[in-house]
DNA sequence: GCTATCAACAAACAATCGTTTGGTAAAACG
DNA sequence: CGTTTTACCAAACGATTGTTTGTTGATAGC
């Protein structure tokens, strides 16, 4: 019984198609939030008309929520990638921020997205993006976990307080300064040297 | 010649109505952010047709940027209060530190709009914009100024992970946890006690 | 070769957007 | 008292929004 046999092409040129209105989503999304973005914006970059998405998509929230589903999936395999090729607590987390910050603001549009919009711009599916987003950061919360803090310092607002420097940091990052990489060291020495010289 | 005279209780009611329009749209961009709100928000929860707006403000960038000056007046009025009851340069960080962040987390729905919404959000006015947070942001520049960091402590970043830690707790706050002066005082000894320690 | 499915087009839908215009009572002015 | 200014209403403007509908040429399966 060849039940597992697939339409090949037919298979792949869909998705190749799904995947290039996304490609065009995130990069409108990421630039200009998702009120600003309209389904025109979007069907026209990739050479379509605006009612053909709804073919591939059934609304605007589900394209984008397809986009910040893949954003989590790629900054999420990139950085625990990094975090694989280290060892020790804190260079693990160093790789982490390091790998965090670049997609964060220059390697990926889909993960930008993940920044740029906060859930509340997108009442209906609210709830879907905040677990999307959870279930990322519970990798920084891995990694804090395993470090050897000072019991006086409160793990929650550490975390709060490294990942909200690299994350708020797209709001003033501009090429021609400092790398992600040298600002996402800059930022982890900060946190670091505080606890390692107590 | 009797030039300073001016009919009182006209101009009072004039600005009486524009600040209450101001009210009713800071309260909508707190809540929706620029884009998702409409005219027709703001002039209904204020009792005015959509049209009557123009009346008092040239454009929907024009009522967003009084907003926004608004609030980046009275964060900054509250703070720099704040400041001058303190005295050394640690204890004015924190008193700075916790009205800032009661501004932006529960006190000022016009504190809260300058954090909510991004300048790039507002293309047209986004130099503007972008030129009244930095004058609000230079009171924390000259705060950090006048610590005794340790030189190896880069006091750009030290400001930039204080001020980010705090303005993106506005993603995930909510009633029933800490407090805004809690979380400022957490985040303002996260950063404190590691320099202290050295 | 016939038929069904795919992937898109073409065109329109109702709704809402920011904004403009002309008018109008009430208040202020001289 | 007559005139002007104020602060708004009522109604519409053209443009744009997300979405739906009917159709159509190409492709794949029997």
């Amino acid at each position: 019984m060849d039940v597992s046999k697939k339409p090949v092409k037919d298979s792949e040129t869909r998705e190749s198609r799904a995947s290039a209105i996304l490609d065009a989503a995130a990069e409108r999304f990421c630039g200009k939030g998702f009120h600003a973005t309209s389904i025109r914006d979007i069907a026209g970059s990739v050479g379509m008309l605006p009612g053909s998405l709804y073919y591939h998509f059934a609304s605007k929230e589900e394209i984008f929520y397809a986009v910040y589903k893949e954003g989590v999936r790629r900054i999420g395999d990139r950085v625990r990638g990094a975090i694989d090729q280290a060892s020790g607590p804190w260079d693990r987390l160093e790789a982490a921020c390091i790998a965090h910050l670049e997609m964060l603001l220059t390697d990926s549009d889909y993960a930008q997205v993940i920044v740029r919009v906060v859930p509340r711009d997108v009442p209906v599916i609210e709830n879907r993006l905040a677990e999307l987003r959870a279930e990322y950061e519970d990798i920084f919360r891995e990694l804090c976990d395993a470090l050897d803090l000072p019991p006086e310092i409160d793990r929650q607002y550490f975390r709060l307080s490294l990942l909200s420097a690299m994350n708020y940091s797209q709001t003033w990052y501009h090429e021609g300064g400092d790398t992600p990489e040298t600002i996402a060291r800059k930022f982890f020495l900060l946190h670091r040297e505080f606890i390692q010289d107590a």
